[in-house]
DNA sequence: GAATCGAGACACCAAATGGTGTCCCATTTG
DNA sequence: CAAATGGGACACCATTTGGTGTCTCGATTC
């Protein structure tokens, strides 16, 4: 199971996100025609997503679909949560300030 | 100027973010002698971080000192909270309760 | 039943990544 | 001044990454 800060540090596998997450569910096929490369490469990316769980997949006939599963954003949005107070503490706003100035 | 979440997408780099936000600044052979690798790999991880502005860096004698910036994390910080939606809608949390069910 | 469509499974490739070791130079210390 | 220290600059290396093309096969459509 591959890391999710990995999975989300390639532009496209964003972007394969933000289009899952405005849909329902999508097959492979119709997911390759919105990126500028072949079927392939399309499908690399989504295994490595799915790989870090923020994908399922399932298989409806001859397509294979995608869904797009938030739950990994998590460990993120934690990480980065400890360092919001280096930004919103009074210290770093009088910081900021004074950089305004320069 | 390099990718934030690319940066941020290697665990060492995320230890050395770490590292520095606890310190004010920190010289390059202080750094190395917290990972199990060379200088020159440390060197190199931090120039990742510098080019993505989490770090920066000034001589001081014949040391180089790196210190922290937090400022450049708030672009994963606000990619992210567009997708907070998915775990905290009302409709959200009946799936996982129906989840929790199965 | 034949043709088409969706997709897995390879093999292949160039470039990027994450390390190493060595050489050299400037700064500090004895 | 000599020795030791901190670190830049390379050259080098194996592995990973992000793409390609081709072959095959099951599912669907005509």
């Amino acid at each position: 199971m591959r890391d999710v800060y990995s999975a989300v540090a390639d532009p496209t596998r964003r972007e394969m996100i933000h289009l899952l997450a405005g849909a329902d569910e999508l097959p492979l096929h119709e997911i390759t025609a919105r990126f500028p490369m072949g079927r392939t490469a399309v499908s690399k990316h989504l295994k490595v997503l799915r790989e870090a769980e923020l994908v399922t997949e399932r298989k409806v006939g001859r397509e294979t679909r995608f869904r797009f599963n938030p739950e990994p954003l998590k460990e993120i949005q934690d990480w980065i949560s400890f360092y919001e107070r280096f930004w919103t503490t009074q210290l770093d706003q009088l910081k900021n300030l004074l950089e305004d100035e320069k």
